[in-house]
DNA sequence: CTATCCAGCGTTAGCGATAGCATTCGAGGT
DNA sequence: ACCTCGAATGCTATCGCTAACGCTGGATAG
């Protein structure tokens, strides 16, 4: 029997080819766009595809090629939102590129990723990989990738930013701006929240928070700077802590949205009207922040944007093989939204 | 040169095999689990493997096995926390059984899908393909599948139910039982905002909340049905029509949780209390729903257990061949979830 | 003691496509 | 008329793996 009935339709390059009167490789290079075929056989070639229904075997090309024309998103963010926009914006771009989006998750951190990944790598193929926060932090990863000569792109990572392609954020420098904007509406009494300290970016932000105040000459209380996780609920432990009693911050800045979210929620609860007796700034601009009300200040971060970059970069990386020089760092800007939750403080001098 | 710099290690089955002093097939034999092989040689054929790093061609296993071992997630919800659970519930299932999630998004609706799917399965070959709501209800992308023989199974399909494998919830039976537990607290004006209408659940929620108030003797009233589209932005517009004027409802049933917070966020910005003044409900019980002061009474869909399900129909599917005789259909339960959103109405008659 | 069987393994022939030459063919140069 | 040259196309050998079948040799049956 020489064929199984193939769930395919069952054209082949070869089937083309017969009908079309030309060989296979001409097919081929139609196929892939390649110059040298005169304009009327790629019309045979082409109306031969459509009349046999042809869909080429993207196994045969793979393996023809040693390329699978997949990359793969290695994540473990907990913010929903955040993968999302990451999702929107790299198929966006993979499309363009002509390749797929394979997504792997491993609930674990950090050390339990190794093994994971070697997993994954070792089932998949990928030609490349993306690794968003906080995984491109996660030297397990970093290291199992390398060792498989696995390409691989971050996006904000917070350590070793030059060693490897990336695309980066200015969270510290968004952070100070946004600490100035506070300051500037006269707030001097600022608590501030956390956020994962796996995420880079945290320690980032709280950078950029502490030197705005330094700068401005203002102290910082200790007791004013609680953990957190980026999760609602961590949030909201920590933003009982920085409002419970009377002598409590004017404004608070939450390293994230969904904390900041927990923040108005408190406030709510404790009958403190946000923005005329506390102001509340989140950061990310995920949908959090216009799903509640007052709508949050923010700090926007593109995140489909810097998702398409990682992609773009990835895949000339492909392109050009190994001999592209550099590696690529591209820097994707933060943007301060002011919204509803921000106002300046009340005419109420505590000290 | 025999060799070009492979991306991979280099090591194939035949290096393997002769250092293990096997042929080829038996390597492939243990790389496969398959029975007949010697405890002995088996452990010889793993050494090989270890020593060499072996990694196997997933396209060379593909194209021989004529499986991708990759299933397509074709989704199109503007929904972040949706999605986020069913990518979960996905991938933890597709690791076990030895699946590749890829995912493919077109921001476009319905006739502009049955393209972009064809293009995407032109380039993909997945084994099959997982149509979470709204796509599972788009007559093009089912058609386009149908025709490429690409097996696929829904999630949550309002219509043509069992013409196809798929999970199912009881949306319908759930609003009732939400719509009857408002009932119970003693509310007679409801509202109700009603989601996107290419959405089958909507209408299947609609459907629940009408019998419920029909069988307690309530006559609905038409300006208290809103229309809306699943996002927070048409749940203000919707909550505003509901809420503005006294002769308001004491209760409102939001088709999801994004539009019952923007319920909460109208009432906030008129000062109703939530829930002494005004009992607010959701549907899905994503993150959003915890994400609120106050948390919102929901219906919990077991998202990622439906996503779980769903893979879970379609790799056994895969395995049995065509064979496989019935069409499954899987039901998954929605759950009740009570939390401070709602409350007896207050103590004044209207009418 | 031979026929049968089967666990365990090897051989062969693809799977469908592409890389790297080899080949053809017509145009232009001399 | 002959040669050169390059654009257009064909041939062939893989890519790495597995299905299908074939071959062994010892256990079992008769």
């Amino acid at each position: 029997m020489r064929t199984r009935a193939n769930k395919q339709s069952g054209a082949t390059i070869k089937d083309v080819a017969e009908r079309a009167g030309v060989s296979a490789m001409t097919v081929s290079r139609v196929l892939n766009g390649e110059s040298r075929v005169r304009d009327e056989t790629r019309a045979r070639v082409l109306e031969a595809m459509k009349a046999l229904d042809y869909r080429p075997n993207i196994s045969a090309r793979s393996l023809a090629k040693a390329r699978s024309f997949f990359l793969g998103l290695l994540y473990n963010n907990p913010n929903p939102g955040y993968v999302s926009e990451l999702l929107v914006g790299m198929m966006n771009r993979c499309r363009q590129a002509g390749y797929h989006l394979a997504i792997e998750d491993s609930g674990a951190t950090d050390s339990h990723w190794a093994n994971a990944v070697e997993l994954v790598l070792r089932t998949s193929n990928f030609d490349g990989v993306i690794l968003p926060p906080p995984v491109c932090d996660f030297p397990s990863v970093r290291n199992a990738l390398e060792e498989m000569g696995v390409p691989y792109v971050r996006i904000a990572p917070e350590e070793d930013q030059k060693s490897q392609p990336s695309v980066v954020t200015d969270d510290r420098d968004a952070a100070e701006r946004m600490t100035n904007y506070l300051l500037e509406l006269g707030h001097t009494r600022i608590g501030f929240i956390r956020g994962d300290t796996e995420h880079g970016s945290s320690r980032q932000r709280e950078a950029g928070f502490r030197a705005a105040l330094e700068k401005a000459g203002i102290t910082l209380r200790d007791d004013w700077v609680q953990p957190g996780r980026f999760t609602y609920r961590s949030g909201l432990v920590a933003a009982e802590n920085l409002l419970r009693g009377d002598d409590r911050p004017t404004a608070i800045f939450a390293c994230n949205d969904d904390m900041a979210a927990a923040v108005v929620a408190v406030a709510n609860k404790l009958g403190l009207d946000v923005p005329s007796q506390l102001s509340v700034t989140g950061f990310d601009d995920t949908q959090t922040a216009t799903t509640l009300w007052p709508q949050l200040t923010t700090v926007r971060q593109p995140i489909a944007q810097m998702a398409t970059a990682a992609v773009d970069i990835l895949t000339r990386a492909l392109e050009q093989g190994s001999e592209g020089g550099d590696v690529e760092i591209r820097l994707i800007p933060c943007e301060l939204i002011v919204r509803g939750s921000t106002a300046p403080p009340a005419r109420q001098r505590m000290n």
